[in-house]
DNA sequence: AATCCACAGGAAGCCCGGGAAC
DNA sequence: GTTCCCGGGCTTCCTGTGGATT
């Protein structure tokens, strides 16, 4: 944002108002069209997981049978394709079911957004029924039964993929895995099939045993890209997305290479190679080099700690900023007690109602998971239990902005 | 070996706002 | 309006614990 500014000011200062536009758009010499370089974009094909493409074919395929395909676990972690595979081949087959007469509807649902029992069932009803389901409100059985209801009219199969069902069970246990696993019994003319996608590999910890064994019939497993692999697909894209011999040789195996260190995110590739190259771009620069997917890097991490930061409800915020005082102090590793001690003064002078202690250790964690401070809970022996806290965000640029929001 | 610190973190339940139905 | 539901933030009460100290 800030740089973008300042682009803009000095193009201006050095030009007549005519030469303004013009300036920058000559300068714009670098992408044919960057679109393709974002997470939205699903890519016509998906490089090094045709494996996985054709065990989920092989097992949807019953659905054009107008049999019960098996319920599907996927596994991997973000940016293994697992939704690109997913929507894909979602896409191909309801493409083809028209052709076999066969009536095949595909519902994806992101389980970190729709998280709870009710959320699901109101997502699922709002897809099937004519009436508008209320966001929260109705008891959760009569959902259910209008969703059946719904549903069993005419004859038809249904796949419904639940993204980051993770997510869901962390969250709202496994009730709504279980209810819907069994959902078949309750249905006479419809078909259900349940997949769902999961970054967490270790997530069947959670469920009941009934569970995992009708929700896993099948399995599919999304290993990390390597850097070949992830060089492969960031090839695809550059020869679409950049203009030709603009990018330094290096440029993508470096993407790559950070990627490819980050558990294999393709994601996170794309991310670099796009960021690199505006970075560039707003540089007036005609070549993307090393030094830019460097800073690009960089980038990406700060505006992500800054983005997660300002959106962060008053009362973390606070204890976020007695974190970062109290490393102001001393270098030493931080213990909840002192955080608490911090947090209630600054609540007294910024007339905050003053949380628990439980709630502030809650707290605490909550910022853990997203990634802006490290908690690790350590053992004093005499001097008891507690975590110990580390930050490593951009001190002063969190700290002004804080600053700014709380006082 | 026993003690004990300074918390962690689970369980239950309260309160509130949003929304629907009656 | 009242009366249900749901979900989220929060409190209260509680049990658990690793290891320095006694």
């Amino acid at each position: 944002m800030e740089r973008e500014r300042e682009v803009v000011i000095g193009v201006k200062s050095q030009s007549t108002l005519e030469g303004l536009f013009e300036k920058i758009y000559r300068v714009k010499a670098i992408f044919k069209n960057k679109e393709v370089l974002r997470h939205s974009h699903t890519p016509a094909n998906l490089p090094h997981r045709d494996d996985q493409i054709n065990q989920l074919a092989t097992i949807l395929v019953s659905a054009l049978r107008k049999e019960t395909p098996s319920n599907i676990i996927m596994y991997g972690k973000t940016g293994t394709g697992k939704t690109a595979v997913v929507k894909y081949v979602g896409k191909e087959l309801e493409k083809i079911s028209t052709k076999y007469d066969a009536n095949i509807n595909f519902i994806y649902m992101n389980c970190e957004v729709v998280d709870t029992q009710y959320r699901v069932l109101a997502n699922l009803c709002n897809n099937f029924c004519s009436e508008r389901v209320p966001l929260t409100g109705w008891p959760t059985d009569q959902l259910y039964s209008l969703f059946i209801e719904e549903l069993d009219k005419d004859t038809k199969v249904v796949v419904i993929v639940l993204d980051e069902i993770d997510k869901l069970v962390k969250k709202s246990g496994d009730d709504v895995l279980y209810n819907l696993t069994r959902i078949n019994n309750d249905l006479e003319n419809v078909k259900v099939s349940i997949m769902g996608i999961s970054n967490d590999l270790k997530f069947t910890e959670y469920l009941d045993p009934r569970v995992i064994s009708s929700l896993g019939e099948e399995e599919i497993i999304f290993p990390p890209y390597d850097a070949i692999q992830l060089e492969d697909i960031l090839k695809q894209r550059v020869v679409l997305a950049f203009k030709e011999g603009v990018l330094e040789e290096t440029v993508v195996p470096l993407c790559a290479a950070y990627a490819a260190r980050e558990h294999g995110d393709a994601r996170r590739a794309l991310d670099l190679l796009r960021v690199s190259g505006e970075i560039a771009e707003r540089k007036g620069e005609r070549m993307v080099t090393e030094e830019y997917v460097r800073m690009a890097k960089d980038k990406i991490e700060q505006d992500r700690i800054i983005e997660v930061v300002k959106t962060l409800p008053k009362q973390s915020k606070l204890i976020l900023y007695s974190i970062l005082h109290l490393k102001n102090e001393d270098d030493g590793p931080i213990m909840t007690g002192e955080v608490f001690e911090v947090y209630r003064e600054l609540c007294k002078r910024t007339s905050l109602d003053v949380l628990t202690h439980r709630r502030v250790s809650d707290l605490i964690s909550e910022l853990d998971m997203l990634g802006i401070i490290t908690a690790k809970v350590v053992s004093k022996g005499r001097y008891g239990r507690t975590k110990e806290i580390y930050s490593t965000i951009p001190f002063y640029r969190v700290k002004t902005l804080l600053k700014e929001e709380i006082l």
